[in-house]
RNA sequence: GCUGAAGUGGUGGAAUUGGUAGACACGUUGGACUUAAAAUCCAAUGUCCAUUAGGACGUACGGGUUCAAGUCCCGUCUUCAGUACCA
């Protein structure tokens, strides 16, 4: 009986389907343990063998987990809103719910036949609205809050309108909007319901504002600063552009603070928290109010160096600044202005490409020092950004290096306030190792002294105060897509209103279009149906609207991370009780968080701080108990693809053999690697057959070397484009799912990037196979009851050791090569031993679940192994008496030498002189020194 | 520029506390079986010198610490990833 695995991995997939194998149970008495991976989008295109390595990785720790006695939730589902569907839908006119459908069937197909351990009765889906009634839900309770910054965290937005009502805004300390006006109790009361919602708003934490927005004009919609790299669209590469929209945002700055320390808390590695610190940007300084000079206005900077202010030589504002036009002197307008229409003209990506140019003018205004009263002038530049800060900066050349290239260029003084630094060729950045000289009060000081003493003098004549900033901006929440969350908002008078709780989920409207309308509203705004009736409760046709009783509806949709932001917290709910709730108490604090999620590192900034986010404010309003989402977080590195390349000579139909390539004049050509052989060799009548790219080839003379035509092979990013795209489902034909699980875990560490070689392949394939003719021979099972040997014991739990090592460590590619060398040190040994066979079965289901389920029923088992307890390793069995020593001479291993482990140090030694091979090596020489290390090494030195 | 990670055979990679560098595989070469191929099995395989015995060199490069360094320290180079006028 011979490995049948296209059988064998069928039929026990079957089986746990039918079985319901992996459900996860509520109520257990087993420690729980919550195992996730990264929420995918089913694109068009389906899995390619990269995808699945994060999901076998977190499928292996899973299983371990539950032959450790944890009761697992391994769940999975899909992140089914998203731009790919929608713009299929632009150009097909299908509904991105059929394009969605069809390909979270393909995906559910190529996942099942890997052998994952889901518990898919758990399934989520963002676009379905069971679910995303909750998300509508989740928006509604970030409107009705407040960021109260006495107790840190989020309040029902009540609280606050109580201490409107009875001692006005005076003593709020919250997270809100700039330009809040103070008002008392009396005046809260005499507001009309209209000032009174136009002045909350200021407050929530989601809220109505215009903001400059990223737009980009082909997608039709605005982009979050997460979803631009390098000034164009992460998706699509489409140019972006600044623009000022009405949006909805979330207040995500308020939870700045907490979103870095929380960092501290989580198991990552180090560059996901240093990348989350980047995003998050805090910097702590001061910020300075300077006076201007024959203005009724003041400048306000943040600073993150209070020490230097008596170095201050110029002002620089941003072009944006809005004292700009109210300060320039009329003998520098039209400068001034030439100068801030240019700067507008240049896109953000012009201005990121172009660091090197300096420019900038003089506004002719005067601000003064506020220590020295010394007039400085102010000038405009557009190295200082609007949105950071304040959009001013006081402007110290000598410690800042932009600062100097810019008094450099215009001739601005650049006055000293170092002791003992040369400053004429350059700034001086560093904040340790100098004092400060030439500034009165501060003479002398370290930079910590001087930033404290600076900061208390600011305090004391009321023109500063310590202030920490941060760069993580509120995020833009409304996207004019069509395929994306409703908002569960109408507008009366232009002021949103929340649809209540009962009447959830606003489900989309049917368009008959996906694109934004002829007036250049979102696609919502081609909906018929599409007002809500205070009345009834319902949405009802546009025609409708009265603006008394029916109201327009919200147009904008929600962005990608809305759905995303907190569906771990949906799987831990069993189907059958998700009505009433997004999660019960009970099941929320069964669960409490994700302990282990696996994941891409393009999700390390958007995704994972947003998620931090909505979970800290869930937590802050009493929905959840937990701060964090995820206790561990392991980033798995890409897969790449191996292309391949065939020859053409140049002007010719000739492709010659990679070894017959003589001169320059050929053409590299990416042809597709399902022709390549594991020994590089071309299938030439399968390529010349090739239904999209045969005729291409079908009278090219392919010159051959040693009878076959070589490729040429490049390790590259797989892609579609350059035909090195590997499909699991080819893998899993040929070779079986539990051989792919294998070979993904074998190429290399988890984290690490490394190249895809099918080849490969058959090293694991080949292992599979020995590992079956261990248990099966042509005569059916040929374990027996025979007593293990000691050799046996030995392997077995070094390798129970080494797996288990390795499984909690996440080194996975190291436990598939332990395996290879247990079973073949069980062929050797001849192994037949069921107390030897059994426990390795159970140790390597994890990996390859399909055939050790197989193996196990074949031994007589009627459980599945994956009920099956861990082996225990035992220490006994790798007691040695003996150990085979390297010799050294002067730390060179010469030859080695079996001795027994309880030889005293002095007798090693003697035995060791003694031997004829050392005499041999020493030559007649006298050894130094004879260093003994028992049980490790000897090193014969001289 | 800054931050982070990493440089080991022809290839992917091992070496978890400083203690036999290259485990385990792929590939290559030779052999067995076969009419032949596939599959399977056996052997060799870091480089160089040597018929063998054996020797020299060897973990990006240059130094250092140590009886002993891929591993620790100092300096340099390269690659990859993230980030970029953040005051």
């Amino acid at each position: 009986m011979s490995y049948h695995f296209n059988e064998i991995e069928a039929k026990w997939q079957k089986y746990w389907a039918d079985n319901q194998t992996f459900k996860a149970e509520n109520n257990s008495d087993k420690p729980k343990y919550y195992v996730l991976d990264m929420f995918p989008y089913p694109s068009g295109a389906g899995l390619h063998v990269g995808h699945p390595l994060g999901y076998i990785a977190s499928d292996i720790y899973a299983r371990y987990k539950r032959h450790k006695g944890f009761n697992v939730l391994h769940p999975q589902g899909y992140d089914s809103f998203g731009l790919p569907a929608e713009q299929y839908a632009i150009q097909t006119g299908q509904h991105p719910a059929i394009t969605t459908q069809t390909n979270i069937k393909t995906y559910r197909r190529q996942l099942d036949q890997i052998g994952f351990s889901f518990d898919w009765s758990r399934e989520v889906r963002t676009s379905s609205p069971e679910y995303y009634k909750w998300t509508q839900w989740i928006f509604i309770q970030l409107f009705n809050s407040w960021f109260n910054k006495n107790t840190d965290q989020a309040e029902a937005i009540s609280t606050l309108v109580h201490v409107f009502e009875t001692k006005g805004n005076s003593e709020v300390n919250a997270v809100c909007d700039d330009d809040i006006i103070l008002f008392s109790s009396e005046d809260w009361i005499g507001f009309s319901s209209e000032e009174q919602q136009d002045l909350l708003l200021k407050y929530r934490l989601t809220y109505l504002a215009e903001t400059e927005v990223n737009w980009c004009p082909v997608l039709g919609t605005v982009l979050a600063n997460d979803e631009i790299v390098n000034g164009v669209s992460e998706r699509g590469g489409h140019p972006v552009i600044r623009k000022k929209m009405t949006q909805w945002s979330m207040r995500i700055s308020a939870y700045a603070e907490r979103l870095l320390q929380g960092l501290e808390t989580i198991d990552c590695a180090e560059s996901l928290k240093e990348t989350q610190r980047n995003w998050i940007g805090k910097s702590v300084g001061a910020s300075v109010t300077f006076n201007v000079n024959a203005h009724d206005e003041v400048i306000d900077v943040f600073t993150t160096r209070p020490d230097t202010i008596y170095g201050v030589s110029f002002m620089t504002l941003a072009p944006e600044h809005n004292l700009v036009s109210k300060i320039t002197t009329p003998e520098q307008k039209a400068d001034v202005e030439a100068y801030i229409e240019a700067t507008a003209k240049r896109s953000e990506r012009d201005r990121m490409a172009d660091v090197k140019t300096i420019s900038g003018v003089f506004t002719g205004a005067y601000a003064e020092h506020p220590f020295t009263k010394e007039p400085i002038p102010v000038w405009i530049g557009d190295y200082v950004l609007a949105g950071y800060g304040t959009g001013a900066v006081m402007s110290v050349p000598c410690g800042d290096q932009r600062d100097y290239d810019f008094a450099k260029h215009f001739n601005i003084d650049i006055p000293n306030i170092f002791e003992g630094v040369d400053i004429s060729e350059e700034a001086y950045g560093a904040k340790e190792n100098v004092k400060i000289a030439n500034s009165d009060f501060l003479n002398g000081m370290t930079y910590k002294k001087a930033t404290k003493r600076a900061i208390y003098e600011l305090e004391q004549m009321g023109q500063g105060e310590g202030k920490t900033n941060y760069r993580l901006r509120d995020a833009v929440f409304s996207r004019q897509r069509y395929w994306g969350e409703p908002f569960p908002v109408y507008y009366v008078n232009g002021k949103p209103q929340m649809i209540a709780q009962e009447h959830l989920p606003i489900q989309l409207p049917e368009v008959e279009k996906y694109l934004p309308t002829e007036t250049g509203e979102p696609p919502l705004g081609r909906a018929d149906v599409w007002a809500w009736d205070t009345e009834t409760n319902a949405i009802v046709s546009n025609d409708k609207i009265n603006h008394t009783s029916v109201f327009p509806l919200e147009l904008n949709t929600m962005p990608g991370w809305a759905g995303s932001s907190w569906y771990f917290f949906r799987y831990m709910e069993e189907v059958a009780n998700r009505e009433g709730d997004f999660a019960s108490e009970d099941a929320l604090n069964y669960w409490e968080n994700v302990d282990l999620y696996i994941g891409g590192s393009e999700h390390a900034t958007g995704h994972l701080l947003y998620s931090r986010f909505w979970v800290k404010f869930m937590k802050d309003r009493g929905f959840i108990a937990v701060d964090e989402p995820f206790k561990k977080l392991i980033n798995q590195g890409m897969i790449l693809g191996t292309s391949a390349f065939v020859y053409r000579e140049e002007g010719t139909n000739n492709y010659l053999s990679k070894g017959l390539i003589t001169d320059k004049h050929i053409h590299p050509i990416h042809v597709n690697v399902k022709y390549i052989n594991t020994s590089d060799e071309l299938d030439i009548e399968g390529l010349k057959n090739d239904k999209e790219f045969g005729k291409d080839f079908k009278n090219a003379e392919f010159i051959l070397e040693n009878g076959v035509y070589k490729v040429g092979r490049e390790v590259e990013k797989m892609s579609k484009s350059k035909f090195n795209v590997v499909n699991p489902d080819n893998i899993c034909e040929q070779y079986g799912a539990d051989s792919l699980r294998l070979y993904e875990m074998f190429l290399g560490p988890l984290e690490q990037a490394k190249p895809w070689k099918t080849a490969g392949i058959t090293g694991v394939h080949g292992f599979l196979k020995k590992l079956w003719k261990l248990y099966v021979d042509n005569d059916g099972l040929k374990v027996n009851d025979a007593a293990p040997s000691k050799d046996n014991l030995k392997t077995l739990h070094k390798t129970i050791k080494k797996v288990e090592d390795d499984i909690e460590n996440f080194s996975f590619n190291t436990s598939v090569s332990t395996f290879m060398i247990a079973v073949n040190e069980f062929i050797a040994q001849k192994c037949t031993s069921k107390d030897i066979l059994e426990p390795l079965l159970i140790l390597l289901s994890p990996y390859a679940p399909h055939v050790t389920e197989e193996l196990w029923e074949q031994l007589g088992y009627t459980q599945s192994i994956s009920t099956a307890t861990f082996p225990k390793f035992e220490d006994k069995h790798l007691v040695e008496s003996s150990k085979n020593y390297p010799i050294s001479f002067n730390g060179k291993m010469r030859f080695t030498l079996e001795l027994p482990l309880d030889m005293p140090k002095d007798e090693i030694e003697k035995t060791v002189m003694a031997h004829e091979k050392t005499i041999a090596q020493l030559d007649g020489r006298t050894p130094k020194k004879v260093i003994v290390v028992p049980g490790k090494i000897i090193n014969i030195v001289g």
